[in-house]
DNA sequence: ATGCCTGAAGGGTTCAGA
């Protein structure tokens, strides 16, 4: 089973990249971020395009900003939408889905930014956190927390730590807050896959800094340890981030093995006949 | 120059992102 996460910083401008990615990855499952606009667009957008391609989907939306969705050709089963008991800003917004896909609990999640350390929007985010914590406390075993973190968990997760100091996402508070989260027993399979190696998930449209590899690894796929044991791949897909009209951000895969149980979900059918099957090719440039 | 792109709202520019 192939999980993906990928902020996709407007799922309305990015769909000439994403249903390409959807058909060339073949991702089982796919947890979305900023989608920026509302559940009934996004269904309007792509809802067609998805259930052509097999895939279920859930989505949680508003206007303009935030947004978060998971599709799934595994079984989409007990959708929760939000983070109970969470804060707002001041009303709750759509940053947290959860789903249960394939025998696995997945979430996918947009954390606030936080913008400027010790400001409303940073308090807010540390809230956020702490309710996200207890939200994923109370779940299942086999469960992954995919989604934008916001957060770099570590130095070696920024290009240069010294240029952030005193910003958000490298701040102790923060990095507590993902801490604890982590103590639940998640797993961070991609820094454990490549535990040494230079690895970012977002790099700034401005300033060529993707062409010069000067990132944050912010995207984040933690995985409970029945799940974490079943990775066999976990990697960033660069080639996503290239190209005409990409997101800021790279999306995040894994492949687990199948369950030891054998039992990877209900059957899905296959897209009928008369549907999309083309293999479109990602832009070839840089 | 220090918000260098990009996206959204909605109004002739501003905010947000990280």
């Amino acid at each position: 089973m192939r999980i993906s996460t990928w902020n996709v910083n407007s799922v309305k401008q990015r769909v000439p990249r994403l249903l390409p990615w959807l058909d060339q990855r073949a991702p089982d499952v796919v947890c979305l971020q900023e989608l920026k606009l509302t559940e009934e667009a996004f269904g309007e957008l792509l809802g067609a395009e998805l259930e052509a391609r097999g895939y279920a989907w859930a989505a949680l939306g508003e206007k303009s900003w935030n947004g978060v969705a998971i599709l799934s050709r595994v079984g989409l089963e007990d959708v929760e939408a939000g983070l109970a008991g969470g804060p707002g800003f001041p009303h709750q917004e759509a940053r947290a889905l959860a789903a249960t896909c394939g025998g696995v609990r997945v979430h996918s999640l947009y954390v606030p930014n936080g913008r400027v350390p010790d400001s409303d929007h940073y308090a807010y985010k540390l809230e956020w956190l702490e309710a996200l914590r207890e939200a994923i406390a109370k779940g299942p075993a086999d469960a992954v927390v995919c989604g934008d973190m916001n957060i770099a968990p570590a130095d070696a997760d920024v290009f240069d730590p010294a240029a952030y100091v005193g910003h958000t996402h490298v701040t102790p508070p923060e990095r507590n807050a993902l801490n604890a989260l982590v103590g639940l027993g998640l797993r961070d399979v991609v820094r454990e896959r490549w535990p040494d190696q230079q690895v970012f998930t977002y790099w700034d449209y401005r300033a060529g800094m993707f062409h010069k590899n000067l990132g944050m690894r912010i995207d984040l796929i933690l995985a409970t340890a029945p799940v974490a044991d079943r990775v066999r791949a976990a990697w960033v897909d660069r080639q996503a981030r290239k190209g005409t009209g990409p997101s800021d951000h790279a999306p995040v895969m894994v492949d687990l093995d199948t369950a030891p149980d054998g039992d990877i979900g209900p059957m899905i059918p296959p897209p009928s006949a008369g549907a999309p099957r083309g293999r479109a090719k990602l832009p070839q440039s840089e």
